[in-house]
RNA sequence: CGGGAUGUAGCGUAGCCCGGUUAUCGCGCCUGGUUUGGGACCAGGAGGUCGCAAGUUCGAAUCUUGCCAUCCCGACCA
């Protein structure tokens, strides 16, 4: 969208880490690679939770928590999964500390308190989950098993970047059970859309839905299905996955149920997970040079209310009015803010709200109150508007509605715009240097390709769309024939 | 773990090459006052182991060596 912002290029990381600090959402910690999440930026979570939570519920799901904690021989016994994460693992190996004796005043590990068998802090909970679900499936009477977690997990990766990547994140991991393949899958799918519900229509973030190659997949699934966002800097961001884990975790860890027709048989598998990367991507695909532009349905502030004081006697004038304002717009379920700091000026708190992204601003003054209007500026557009205060409440719930459409509209002709095909290999080098976005190109459909290509441009195949249109065509690469197009792109 | 860079007040920085008064400037912070329609102004004030350690020197933020930390680029990845 902004052109400031995709030029900027190489800046771009430095630029979206000062937006991530001064905004007040988030800070580096004392622990590398960890985050600390400011209140405006766990308000924002808690407001994504709450809306996710409820589409769970809504798809029969039901909440959980298991064990932070996964002893290695249970985190080794799915070998994909296991293999997949072990270089990734923060392991638990002893439970106390005791005083040095050679350093007075400083700690060390106990030798004595070594843990007989290490461990894991979960990577990912199919393991402790799947070792748990063993007991509480016998019959085909308890299935489907519909279960959801909130949770933080680990996992520890050379490189770490604010809400992207962080060693430690929240997020939320389904994980279900299933009596055949058809519904297993089924749910497979369910979740995905469900998935890009809320990263549309919440969050006004448009997706393509697909399914990623073997070499993307996630370790242990059959089938890793997918949501790809498109970021303003050209670069996609995995918004989302819906995993079908076949029988791998069944088998596994020997799951088994009896059927109506009295036969042993291994339960059906599903794990979907978002996490707090969604506000990564929300930022990277809404914010501009004056800060973040938040999504008015999960906008931890929807509404801000500034006061133009005129000399100490016309506080109370203005106050009445602004109140009388926040109590109706209240009463519609809007969340608003009067701030009355008189520390800072007027001017101050626009450009604080505005890097703060929140949707609608209302400055109100002694001249407005006598006009019987005030000033209405939607952060989107930065459009500014007097409004007529009779009716004002409804009218800025209509506003919300209408900046939460406008931007989901303007995200989705960013991204439409930026999906190119490519024809031959120089075309597909040449576009991921000029334009980047989404490529679609023909490929052969082997992972040695993909490898290829991802070593020679650090492009991956972000999927394969759902229900992707069937043409013939040759591979960019080798020629090969193909018959269909896949996504390619940079990828954060 | 490889390649590059940086470390000076809460944040951002000047000074370093070419060693020499009390370490520069801006923002922020505190006190008082005037203000308030796009990041106010005036006056006063607080805040520093110059990343750590050793060395060279009459003298080190500045030179040397070692260490530590952070960031960027690669491998890894939701």
């Amino acid at each position: 969208m902004s052109k400031e912002i995709t030029s900027r290029g190489e800046d771009y990381s430095q630029w979206y880490n000062n937006l991530v600090i001064k905004s007040g959402l988030a800070d580096h910690s004392a622990v590398k690679g960890c985050m600390v999440i400011k209140p405006y930026g766990y308000a924002l979570w808690e407001n994504m939770q709450k809306e996710l939570d409820k589409m769970f519920k809504d798809t029969g799901h039901e909440n959980a928590y298991f064990p932070l904690f996964v002893p290695k021989s249970l985190f080794e016994a799915e070998e994909k999964n296991a293999e997949g994460f072990a270089k990734e693992c923060a392991v638990v190996t002893h439970y106390r500390l005791k005083n040095n004796p050679d350093k007075p005043g400083k700690l060390m590990v106990d030798p004595a308190a070594k843990l007989e068998e290490e461990l894991v802090v979960r990577p990912t909970s199919e393991a402790i989950i799947w070792n748990t679900y063993r007991d509480w499936i016998q019959s085909y009477r308890d299935l489907p098993l519909l279960i959801n977690q909130w949770a933080n997990v680990v996992r520890w990766e050379m490189r770490t970047r604010l809400f992207l990547r962080t060693t430690e994140f929240l997020w939320q991991e389904g994980h279900t059970a299933h009596a055949t393949k058809e519904e297993a899958v089924e749910e497979t799918v369910k979740m995905l859309d469900v998935y890009a519900d809320f990263v549309e229509n919440y969050m006004a973030v448009p997706v393509v839905k697909g399914i990623k190659t073997a070499n993307e997949r996630f370790a242990g699934a059959e089938d890793t299905y997918c949501i790809e966002a498109l970021m303003q800097d050209g670069k996609a961001l995995q918004a989302g996955t819906s995993h079908f884990l076949g029988q791998n975790f069944a088998k596994a860890f020997d799951v088994q149920f009896l059927t109506k027709e009295n036969k042993r048989e291994y339960v059906w598998a599903t794990s979907w997970g978002v996490s707090t990367r969604l506000i990564g991507a929300l930022i990277m695909a809404h914010s501009d040079d004056q800060g973040l532009v938040m999504p008015p349905k999960i906008a931890p502030i929807q509404v801000v209310i500034v006061p133009v004081y005129k000399g100490d006697e016309s506080k109370p004038i203005i106050d009445e009015k602004a109140l009388a304002l926040v109590a109706e717009l209240k009463a519609l379920g809007i969340t608003v803010k009067y701030d009355t700091n008189d520390n800072n000026r007027p001017g101050w708190k626009f450009a604080e709200y505005e890097l703060k992204g929140v949707p609608v601003r209302i400055a109100m003054g002694l001249r407005d109150i006598e006009n019987k209007v005030v000033e209405v500026a939607r952060r989107d557009t930065k459009a500014k508007e007097v409004m007529p205060m009779e009716g004002l409440a409804a009218a800025v719930a209509q506003l919300l509605e209408d900046i939460q459409q406008s931007m989901y509209n303007k995200a989705l002709q960013f991204r439409d715009d930026n999906i190119t095909e490519a024809n031959t290999w120089d075309e597909f080098v040449q576009l991921l240097d000029t334009k980047a976005g989404f490529i679609a190109a023909h490929w052969d459909g082997t992972g040695e390709t993909e490898e290829k290509i991802k070593e020679a441009t650090k492009a991956t195949i972000r999927c394969i769309p759902l229900n992707n249109k069937q043409e013939e065509g040759k591979c960019i690469l080798t020629g090969q024939p193909s018959t269909q197009r896949v996504l390619f792109a940079r990828a954060y």
